[in-house]
RNA sequence: GUCCCCAUCGUCUAGCCUGGUUAGGACACUACCCUUUCACGGUAAGAACCGGGGUUCGAAUCCCCGUGGGGACGCCA
């Protein structure tokens, strides 16, 4: 058996979406799991519509995914050109085999490639036109996941348009030919022109690859499959709401495909190793933030603590470079930096929380919640905790969260009090809030005199 | 309208191929536990085999028909 040959084909027409980001992950994971190589090849022949800007968001988005190519735009590789808008002489060469073997015809203006079998002109409901019908036979589309299937392609359609430009059908097929792509893995948005494709090969007499195409990704809400515009779709949207792409990516896999029994989180190399076509569900999937979310934070929580605080970096520079609002963490000095972001890993779902998690500790101007503030200061006599608290500083040993803990009990014990009768006041003081980091590690890390500043504060 | 694909908790799914399970897990939701707040974590609860027929001693599992969902029907890709 020859190695598999895979290949990934976007047209830089659109933002990069989760539906394409699945399908070129399991390209990958297939070209991976086979040893085989993954091909990239840009489909831009509508030129109309194409743009460069679109063209580096796809090696953006796959790069940021971690599904590095093995030829194509940038790797090279002995089958290139690479982008479809450069390989106009091998469809010119193409097109001449179909032309000689008598299966093209041209009309107004453009060629079209002829099916075999008896015409008969039919009124068709659904277009409102008459349309030439051929009696062919029954294209067969051997399917890795969905088994035999049948389809009678059953009129002649375009393959040059009349500005000369070959269609997605041709070109599509050409490449795969020239490229010597052994399986087609794809959406199954792309089944029915599945019969096109297989037609084309016999016309060429070229082996049909084998096919596998995958189930669609459904919109969270409403009806029908997810497209660029809906919410959530985007793959530049996770990546500017610092998600990490491993996260995504596992997340991705899950959907549509499964390891057969419990497993969920798996680093990507066992993935590779699990992940096989026929393993590939045949049911379209809803797409669900929340679960991609618990994803991320499973996965946020392991982080080792120096890539946490360095991604932790990349998000804040991304939403200062974005918002151009200042942004107080990233003046801050890089020890202190890192003690804050260290203290929020454990707690946070997202890095999306983090700025608002966070904020208190790099400003002294931090807004104060008016209801946290009226239940904390209506129970007890908080006032006096403040005074005691303060009363005590001088003498705190600020090294070590269980020192700072002993020092806060002794406070307590003296007064016949608990811990608990100095954390909700000290904690709204120091943060403005009701929910944070234990309390001491904030002593800590805000360090004395700005600790006392805001004990003092609230008196 | 025609053709193609699909069908297990609200969602992602295991189980189906090779019929016999208290139909399992995860997300979400609820309760409790842990706890110095908030999270994390732990425990528990609720929650599904689309309907009908057939085959069979026995069907989520095999077959057929409905129904429902999705896709395709471009000189877009």
């Amino acid at each position: 058996m020859s190695q598999v040959r895979v290949r990934f084909a976007p047209s830089p027409t659109g933002f990069f979406h989760i539906g394409s980001a699945r399908t070129a992950l399991f390209n990958w994971l297939y070209a991976r799991h086979t040893g085989g190589v993954f091909v990239l090849r840009i489909e831009d022949t509508d030129q109309a519509r194409n743009s460069d800007e679109f063209l580096n968001l796809i090696y953006d988005s796959l790069s940021w995914l971690g599904l590095n190519w093995d030829e194509g735009p940038k790797a090279g590789g002995a089958f290139g050109p690479y982008r479809q808008s450069e390989r106009a002489h091998i469809y010119r060469e193409y097109l001449e085999k179909l032309k000689a073997a008598g299966r093209t015809y041209e009309k107004d203006g453009a060629v079209y490639f002829k099916l075999i079998g008896e015409r008969s002109e039919v009124f068709d409901e659904h277009r409102k036109k008459t349309v030439t019908k051929v009696a062919a036979a029954p294209s067969v589309i051997d399917d890795q996941i969905r088994g035999r299937v049948e389809r009678t392609e059953d009129e002649d359609f375009v393959i040059v348009r009349s500005d000369g430009n070959p269609v997605f059908h041709f070109v599509n097929v050409v490449d795969d030919i020239a490229m010597k792509i052994t399986h087609v893995i794809r959406g199954e948005d792309h089944l029915s022109n599945s019969s096109k494709h297989v037609e084309l090969f016999k016309a060429f007499g070229a082996p049909v690859p084998s096919y596998a195409h995958i189930p669609l990704i459904l919109k969270q809400n409403g009806p029908g499959k997810m497209s660029k515009r809906d919410q959530g779709a985007l793959i530049e949207e996770y990546r500017k709401r610092g998600f990490l792409p491993e996260a995504l990516v596992n997340f991705l896999c899950l959907l549509g495909w499964n390891p057969g029994g419990d497993r969920e989180k798996m680093p990507i190399a066992e993935i590779i190793q699990l992940f096989d076509l026929p393993g590939v569900n045949q049911s379209n999937a809803r797409f669900d933030e929340k679960k991609l979310a618990h994803m991320n934070m499973a996965y946020l929580l392991e982080l080792p603590a120096d890539r946490f605080v360095a991604t932790a970096r990349e998000y804040f520079e991304r939403q200062a470079r974005e918002s151009e609002l200042p942004k107080p963490a990233l003046v801050a000095d890089a020890a202190y930096f890192r003690e804050i972001m260290l203290l929020a890993q454990p707690k946070i779902k997202g890095l999306e929380e983090l700025p608002a998690y966070t904020a208190y500790f790099f400003t002294d101007d931090f807004a104060i919640d008016a209801k946290v503030k009226e239940k904390v200061m209506a129970k007890g006599d908080p006032k006096a905790r403040l005074n005691e608290l303060v009363a005590a500083l001088p003498a705190m040993d600020f090294s070590s969260d269980t020192a700072i803990e002993e020092a806060i009990k002794k406070v307590a014990a003296e007064k016949t009090l608990g811990f608990g009768d100095y954390q909700a006041v000290a904690r709204l003081a120091l943060s403005g809030t009701n929910a944070g980091p234990s309390i001491t590690s904030m002593f800590r890390v805000l360090g004395r005199e700005r600790v006392r500043a805001r004990l003092e504060r609230l008196l």
